[in-house]
DNA sequence: AGCGTTCTAGAATATTCGGGG
DNA sequence: TCCCCGAATATTCTAGAACGC
């Protein structure tokens, strides 16, 4: 039922740099949410989530780049720890910009689809 | 008899120097896809895949060629690596032209056959 | 008001070795088209043409890469040269890709907008 | 009678911009 | 630039249509 995306395993390589402010998106309270949901067979044309969405979930995903993006510690949001090197080197790696503000529209288009019934969805900044 | 299945996919290297473009397009999980199918003598107008499948499995199987274009690592896509090359150099040895999107046409045109029943589709992406 | 005509021709030689095809896009006949408008200060909404057209004309202006597209002899057209180094190298240096069928797709899009009147379209071959 | 090649357009997602909470 | 959204343009992928052979 309230599910996110069905989202592929799908991992990138990655590094960063440092510094500034962070930011948390926060995903459903109900523990792992945004897991891979596994695709039935007879789906022919069934299709992947969105790209923006697989993409997010790798570049939260890579631990090699942590320190600037993570899941939080719940497992339900993810943190923006370094928005300034998530804009200048990540954001690159996987879109085509590397404006924050771009990635947050983006986000705020696919949060309607990932919030089934009851999922919140919060901001918070975090510390470095 | 899923011989291929091609899709979508295109990974750019925005700073590309000589050749760095590369396209993946899938095909069937099913090992040995694509294969041609005998013709007994007395069936006179049976008929083999469509030309157009047998040349393209053609130039991805081509070992000489493999660094413009190849099967991928799990063997259900093929990879474009140097579509420069690959427009350039292979196309006309065997089509009559030598456009990238005439060849990509084609593709779309034999997707809608080659999917069958439970096929998956797969996205991977090359790296140069 | 009529900024540029671009239409739908692609000559290519077939034993291309490093960058023999060429393909050539129209413009109106008449001179000067395609000039950004002037913005006078009150006009703060005002809006020159689309992104796409400035930029291709300016792409197409660019004496230093006339070698790789160029306009016509007669104005009325402008002539890539040679579309692997127009991909490759001047794409991403206007757009936020590297695709010769993005271009295109954004070419035909405008086509419609640019068409007036009573505007002469004629199509011309390049030859390297 | 398709099959192939070309040109154009539809559709979906992505990126930018600006306005209203 | 805080957050979210609508809208316009951009990029990608696929398909329609015309034409030739």
């Amino acid at each position: 039922m309230n599910y996110l995306y069905p989202v592929k395993e799908e991992y990138l390589e990655i590094e960063a740099t440092s510094s500034s402010a962070s930011t948390t998106y926060e995903r459903g309270s109900d523990e792992g949410s945004m897991v891979v949901i596994p695709r039935p067979m007879e789906g022919l044309h069934e299709v992947g989530p969105p790209p923006f969405l697989t993409k997010t979930y790798d570049v939260v995903e890579d631990p090699t780049t942590s320190h600037i993006v993570s899941w939080n510690r719940d497992g339900a949001s993810f943190v923006v720890w370094d928005p300034n090197a998530f804009s200048r080197d990540l954001l690159p790696r996987y879109f085509k910009h590397n404006n924050f503000s771009s990635f947050v529209r983006q986000l705020n288009t696919y949060i309607k689809f990932l919030v089934q019934d009851s999922m919140d969805l919060r901001i918070d900044e975090g510390q470095e």
